[in-house]
DNA sequence: CAGCATAACAGACATTTGTCTGGTATGCCA
DNA sequence: TGGCATACCAGACAAATGTCTGTTATGCTG
């Protein structure tokens, strides 16, 4: 019955289950004991409930292997460290995981081709209150949205849901070619602005211009 | 005892557990049974063991909540049923999808301490050749980097493996804070270049910062 | 039609896993 | 010295979970 000094088996209990958790892996109690070497299950159960006590380990009740690493709250509200506007926190693993399909490109072709022939699929998460088939990927081409972060060879994912409103990032299909850029409505009419000072804001005149959805994600495969 | 078509079921129970792996919460026979209100834990199991057979999934023996995404992709093979059909959406494969730990920014609060804290799990497609555990994710805060198109709010995607080779992007761990910079190792030392003309370039003494990993994928949620 | 495969049900059973109750030893401290 | 807390052990127990065996439909196919 060896005896520790306080507190030290208890963390090395939590890096073990930690690890384990990371790893996507829940372990049982009698996992631990084995790696352990203990003798006896309950004392690898109280060091899990000291250590759920203390906060770093959150328990599921009544579920085997139910032991999950403690989501972070935001804990830095007072910390003033968004100088500016704070960017919106993403709010991730929200809907069910669903394969958008992957159009390509779409410039030489058509939209409407690319359609009916996806390059592949691309998991998604998308709410629960939205379709499959309202969602596509596109790869962007050009450097007309490099001011807004959105290089060439990205690939954005599109929602064509709804009415397109003021100010978002669209994709708009004008003469079979599909390009994204930021919507404008005024009085004048629809104005498709880039950004980027390398390009010009396009004014299609009405009923030469589609616009197919809203971007709402972006990807880059970095290098 | 309502009877849905061949595979129909299957592959709806397949997407449903797909779906709890990847939040890192494998489920058990019962959970699933609940969830499209079987009468029997068998059905339940019949479906999960098909599906380890078809290789869609894995099981680890003897485990309660055992099944698992396959690290290996085994490609679909849906002999039959490819009649020409109206283009059935292809079920991308859950292969190497593997729930990647998102730990947050990492400001305030220490690295060490986000890696104990994960605030989700993303679901991330990696090599075969490459662990799970070589991955997490952190969101960027900055704006150091929005010249390459990194903008804060941006989730990056690391892997924390090999050496770090000069040029690439990668997130360093300075005084318990994690940056996102480009990395430039030269005569005199290591550079952590940002890419942003207001941002200046980091020059850390040796042994004052940790390359925590390169950044290999980046997404943005748009508005 | 018979034969066969699949989808689903029903319920008993076995294993895994968490929980409880009580005990021994050690160190700290008033 | 006697609490008192901590670390650990021992074994029984109960709940969660996986496994098995057998049965009923349904559709397909020779």
């Amino acid at each position: 019955m060896p005896k520790t000094p306080p507190g030290q088996t208890r963390n090395r209990v939590f890096r073990f289950v930690r690890d384990c958790l990371l790893r996507g892996d829940s372990p049982s109690l009698r996992e631990v004991q084995r790696h352990f070497g203990f003798r006896a299950v309950e004392t690898v159960r109280a060091h899990l409930t000291a250590l759920v006590e203390e906060g770093r380990l959150v328990k599921e009740p009544g579920r085997a292997r139910g032991y999950r690493l403690p989501k972070r709250q935001s804990q830095r509200q007072t910390k003033g460290q968004t100088k500016g506007l704070s960017a919106p926190v993403p709010e991730w693993s929200a809907g069910r995981l669903q394969p958008v399909p992957l159009l390509g490109e779409v410039a030489a072709g058509g939209f409407e081709e690319a359609i009916e022939n996806p390059e592949g699929n691309l998991p998604v998460e998308i709410p629960d209150s939205r379709d499959l088939s309202d969602y596509f990927a596109l790869r962007v081409r050009g450097e007309s949205m490099s001011g807004a972060g959105i290089l060439p060879g990205d690939t954005v994912i599109v929602e064509r849901r709804g009415t397109p409103v003021s100010g978002q990032i669209v994709v708009a299909l004008l003469e079979e070619e599909a390009t994204v850029k930021r919507l404008y409505l005024g009085q004048g009419g629809m104005e498709l602005r880039p950004e980027n000072p390398d390009f010009d804001t396009l004014r299609p005149p009405p009923g030469s211009c589609r616009i197919l959805g809203r971007v709402v994600e972006l990807r880059r495969q970095v290098r």
